[in-house]
DNA sequence: CTTGACTCTCCTCTAAGAGTATGGTATATA
DNA sequence: TATATACCATACTCTTAGAGGAGAGTCAAG
């Protein structure tokens, strides 16, 4: 009879760990003395021990270590660890080439995640504007139409608004837009307004701050980053206006979400 | 001034998160009502909880986050997580290579670990055996010569003793063997018994149940463990003696422990 | 005034032990 | 026999990054 100092030493696994498992009846001592309460071990106990240990090297969790104990079939549990391990792999894979990435930038402007966004209803519009700068009266004239046709429709509350390019390259007149804004339910639409579900999708995401004269790098930044780390776009780019000339009086504090829609990460 | 529930919807980031980043003084709340301990956020926070969330995404602590906001040299930090992932990843990859490896056993009759051996002195004897069955002479006499010799002479509590094979290949007779037991001091040695530090090293580990007939099913098992995941061997194998025909009638009770020196994971 | 949607703080829970405090036990020595 | 030391016991807290829930206060609409 072994006690749990010299158990220890023998299996390599320390005191604390062989008292769990004994808590969690995974490996419990051959006698314990009923008055001092001490722990004795066989050495024929060194094998399960061992079990044990191998196991947890491989990154089994205490449960799964005693499905197999309790008879379950190992085989399967196993191959399903694989299957887990696999995917660890691949998604640490995935952060070390964005923080490559990054890091060959050698400046952090644009921090880009993931993120999931939900079905919505959008009334939208499209127009092509002559220049850029249109954009401030388009939409504050869409939206009074919008409320005009829509006395009582609600926006969605947080707003979520956003301006979608539909031409597929950059151009600085003759730009032609679509206009969205999400709502709370369908409603009346004419030649100008349409309404429409725009359906749950992932998404790039990243903040411009400041002036829109320079966004472009924006996009720039986060089309590389997709190309980079395996992400395919798969729709139009959303602009959304956070802060702007409405709300900010200063420049700088002009903020922008872009968010480019995202097939999977492969 | 957004509170919790739009700006956790605008940020995607939770209730839950938001109120923890505020303790760890990550993202702090613009205003928080005196009376009522609402939170409101501005939207330009919006920025730093991107930051946060692409972080968190490339799997950075809340402590990591909070040393690169506080100014810390963020270009290093992001150089020691890819080191930390790399490392992550071939762990996982060693242990898929193992769990594969069993799989394709279709049994497990052997669990192999990695353990830590200390330093320890030994004295040790060398003899050349005429077949296999003489151990079981050999090393009472041993034992008992070392007595003689050193009859203050502790072994070390618990007992750590074994059995090295010098002729790198496996003999049914003119058998080459070292035998080893580790004790509390150098001693007194002689022509047939001599004193040696063994130095600390990492073994690849493994208990062979029964008979010593197919004992070498065990070195079979263990060798190619080995060489499919990647340890290299590093010495001679020691088989350690726990239970035997000493203290145990049934030869189904028998256990030897087999260890392999090894250089590093690679 | 009530209802329902939000929000608050405070508590517990996660995995697998490590660390520490306090007190009992075994054994060797003086 | 008394004590010093090594060992063992239980019980508590701590680790990550929040999630889940209880119970109570707040806000806006009807």
């Amino acid at each position: 009879m072994l006690k749990i100092g010299e158990f220890s030493k023998m299996s390599h696994l320390t005191i604390k760990a062989l008292r769990f498992y004994e808590k969690e009846e995974l490996l419990v001592p051959a006698r314990i003395d009923k008055y001092t309460g001490y722990r004795f071990y066989e050495t024929s106990q060194l094998e399960t021990a061992a079990s044990i240990k191998a196991y947890r090297q491989l990154d089994l969790s205490i449960n799964e270590i005693k499905a197999i104990f309790a008879g379950e079939d190992a085989h399967a549990i196993l191959m399903n660890k694989v299957e887990q391990l696999q995917e660890q792999k691949s998604n640490i894979d995935i952060r070390i080439s964005i923080i490559k990435n990054i890091l060959e930038e050698k400046q952090m402007k644009y921090q880009v995640t993931v993120k999931e966004i939900s079905s919505a209803i959008v009334y939208y519009s499209e127009v092509t504007l002559s220049e850029y700068a249109d954009m401030m009266k388009y939409i504050p004239a869409i939206s009074a139409e919008f409320k005009r046709l829509n006395p009582d429709l609600k926006c969605s509350e947080p707003p979520y608004e956003f301006c979608e390019y539909l031409d597929g390259e950059h151009r600085d007149s003759d730009i032609h837009i679509r206009y969205n804004e999400s709502v709370t339910n369908l409603g009346n639409g004419n030649e100008n307004i349409k309404f429409r579900e725009v359906p749950a999708v992932k998404v790039l995401s990243t903040f411009h701050k400041g002036s829109y004269e320079n966004i472009g790098e924006a996009y720039t930044y986060i089309i590389k980053y997709a190309e980079e780390n395996g992400y395919k776009i798969c729709g139009l780019a959303r602009e959304c206006y956070i802060n702007g000339i409405w709300n900010k009086e200063s420049i700088a504090d002009w903020l922008t979400e872009i968010q480019f829609p995202i097939e999977k990460e492969v």
